[in-house]
DNA sequence: ATGTCTGCAAATCCTTTGCATTTTA
DNA sequence: TAAAATGCAAAGGATTTGCAGACAT
């Protein structure tokens, strides 16, 4: 079912407490309202050294305190409004990490065991003006790099 | 269910002809058989202007002439053999494409009628570069645009 | 001949929907 | 107290798996 996930370097956290003053400051805004099982969302967002898929959410959050549906209702509301990045992956998952403005970038995913290691920027402007040129307006991209990683290619069980 | 990929100019079809005996080729090199669904499904390949999910597969190749899951298998299998390219996109579905060598490339999808254009180019490579960087090998990418396109910006029954 | 594909049925996985109830603002 | 969020049960859609029979090499 679920990965490993394992990760050596920190990721997707920044600092948490005030990344989730801003979301909740954010979920205000939206007029959306912020409720107990959406504060412990994002502190496990907020906790995350990586982007977590619903499952992994309901789990770290206590697995019986959450229901999955609020997540996956909550996770999509909070996509909507810009608080948490959706990573939509192979095979239709997808991950999701809390967005830290300016801090916009993408992952390797090994394969093979899961791992997660951030990458830093996104060249993706090229193509986005070239979407733009084509008349197309409100653009978003998806993007993940696929590999397998030092671990697994060590251990050579293919 | 499946949307409407209006197209106006050419994306994925390079000349069919080759390309199917390229990927024939390709096939037996990989000890792959080459059988008559296998061969219907390479034609409508070659024929598509766009890619093509394993439904519209199902539905060009004529429906009751092959069944969805070999569909399904023979897309695996040819993607495991670069025959075809997969572009997994949001929300669990993919679309499949014939390799064409030395025409990687990425497209924009409206999220509101599906149409897809194909954009010029790539720009994975510094990406792709740091992640080998952290030690990972064999790197894929997936990549997609997504947006509003101009016909739906124009009739905005948002 | 033999290992590979195919087709059919059924299963699986992740995600979404319906609805009555609880909660927030 | 009205709008929004929650929890539970059940549906949904795309893709996968099991297996016996058919086929390419």
């Amino acid at each position: 079912m679920s990965q490993g996930h394992r990760h050596e370097e920190g990721c997707c956290g920044e600092g948490s407490g005030d990344r989730i003053e801003a979301a909740v400051l954010r979920m205000k805004e939206k007029a959306m309202r912020v409720t107990s099982p959406r504060l412990v969302m994002l502190k496990v967002l907020a906790a995350a050294k990586h982007p977590l898929s619903a499952e992994q959410l309901h789990e770290a959050a206590g697995d019986d305190k959450l229901d999955l549906v609020t997540i996956y209702r909550s996770l999509g509301a909070m996509d909507d409004a810009g608080i948490v990045q959706r990573h939509p992956l192979e095979r239709g998952r997808s991950l999701y990490a809390l967005v830290t403005p300016g801090h916009h970038h993408h992952h390797v995913i090994c394969r093979r065991c899961g791992r997660i290691d951030r990458l830093p920027g996104c060249d993706t402007s090229r193509l986005e003006a070239a979407a733009r040129t084509k008349g197309y307006a409100e653009l978003t991209h998806i993007m993940e790099i696929y590999g397998i990683c030092p671990a697994c290619t060590q251990s050579n069980h293919a």
